[in-house]
DNA sequence: TATAAAACCTGTAGTAACTACAGAATCAAG
DNA sequence: CTTGATTCTGTAGTTACTACAGGTTTTATA
């Protein structure tokens, strides 16, 4: 028995993945999702091939990668893509990561600073704000 | 002697704030900074009181605070705010910024993996790619 | 089978926070 | 006084979507 090739509706496909339906419909007019068969209606219907892209799409994109990236990402697929190159693309991507983790976690440090800074209490006063007016 | 009021072109603002020129006439336009005098031909000169402003609000961005928050903090400030006032949107942001720390730290994780999965070498076949087309 | 509700269609506009022009006017230096 | 740098306004583009409006199609129920 072969696994037959389950069509779905844009619906069904955003409840498959998760991907809201304009979304899906914005991936399809950027071109990054190819447009899918029709029915004689007009109603978009998903091959098994399209719904995972698609899957493949929103994980990308919740590791973080950019749409661009994503893109990069397929079309490396698609030709015969090395696995060298992919984990390029990952390895630079983390560093992307980190640095966001870093500068954040600055800018906690800060925040905290600020907030030990502010005495609390009614005080029209307070040297967390005085310092934000100050250049340097 | 008093402090004399030294006003600043438009380029002068943007060079000692490090905020680029349109962005400045951007939080013009959106009424963020209050809109300067000018000299007669038209252009903009920025009082010292703007100029401070502006250092605020450049300062809150960096901190990773929205315009909105910018604004909030701003409003706050100029009416008679308290430091308690303060305090909680700044630990009310440091929340934030917390979760988006652990956010990005799964990520890092997630890429980790991903990353020591992909074996290298020239193969077009990658059990992290492969596992980025499965749903769950 | 008729109809009503749910799902879907296209196209446009809005979001955040800017950036990037074009084409004209003004300012500062020599 | 001229030339080059700066500034002016206004509009459109960016990223990655979301949110309509107003109409059509599909599906489920009576």
């Amino acid at each position: 028995m072969m696994k037959e090739d389950k069509t779905l509706s844009i619906g069904g496909l955003s409840k498959l993945t998760g991907c809201n339906i304009e979304t899906i419909r914005y991936y399809e007019k950027i071109a990054l999702l190819p447009a899918p068969l029709r029915t004689q209606g007009g109603h978009r219907l998903y091959s098994n091939s399209l719904q995972k892209r698609l899957i493949f799409i929103c994980k990308a994109r919740g590791l973080g990668f950019t749409l661009e990236e994503v893109r990069n990402l397929l079309e490396l697929i698609n030709g015969d893509y090395s696995c060298d190159e992919v984990k390029h693309l990952v390895l630079e991507h983390l560093n992307v990561v980190k640095t966001k983790i870093d500068e954040l976690a600055r800018l906690q440090s800060s925040l905290e600073l600020m907030a030990s800074q502010c005495a609390g209490g009614d005080l029209p006063d307070c040297a967390a704000i005085d310092s934000l007016f100050e250049k340097e």
